[in-house]
DNA sequence: AGCCGTTATATTTTGTAAAATACAACCCGT
DNA sequence: ACGGGTTGTATTTTACAAAATATAACGGCT
């Protein structure tokens, strides 16, 4: 794109990937990153608020990932001392581990790509 | 994920890249088959009929390239024998070729990496 | 001069995802 | 018994992207 663009320095190639299944979305980097949040602050609501996110909205991605997953990714208690909470289960911490490997070698693929169009 | 998956084999890693400017998007998988559709048709609106698109949509996604671009990628003509038409110039035709190889060594890392959510 | 099919552009309408709102259920602690 | 903060769920409202609609301009042709 060198001599396409008038300031190719300024363009670069960015993206977006997920795992997909059959029929849903099963992780993203915005689950990935809801999963992060619900671990750092133990609850969905907490988790939901520190990403502006309604916690419909968690709670539906939530739901979704549980129910894809052959064994839940959070587990949640509700009522209690806190009134509840939301925190990883073993599966959960892995599914976060191997999606933040996808997520960096993407990461190192597109900085590899940003380089070949800002050189040929 | 493997041993998260009730059915490893119906999940897969999915995604999409495109070149980013500094205000908006410049190419995409949608903007290259729009393309692809234009050097293939000879006109906007052929180009967008044939991929389920209104003419408008076509013409500013064209419209948002040409301005990007250091030199237009479509060159139009209104008016003439036949109404008018478009096709691309040597630059377009570029921008095709280079984004072209962009998505298939992104289809590459994509293929690579459902096969080792597989395999893990 | 008028027709045709296109580009070019503005405005209105529609569809849909997200947010907002509301409220029941839960259960530990006081 | 009840207060607090959470999960769980339904419904309403809002925001925005896309589609639909409308219309002018263009220029070779008959």
């Amino acid at each position: 794109m060198k001599d396409l663009l008038p300031a190719p320095a300024d363009y670069r190639l960015e993206g977006r990937v997920w795992v997909q299944g059959p029929h849903d979305r099963f992780l993203g980097i915005g689950r990935l990153e809801l999963l992060v949040q619900i671990q750092a602050t133990g609850s969905i609501s907490r988790a939901a608020a520190a990403m502006g996110m309604s916690y419909k909205r968690a709670w539906d991605l939530v739901h979704s990932m549980n129910t894809q997953a052959r064994t839940p990714l959070v587990a949640t208690q509700t009522g209690g001392k806190s009134g509840g909470g939301a925190l990883l289960t073993p599966a959960g911490a892995q599914a976060v581990a191997e999606f933040q490997d996808v997520q960096a070698r993407f990461r190192a693929f597109l900085a590899d790509e940003t380089q070949r169009l800002a050189g040929q």
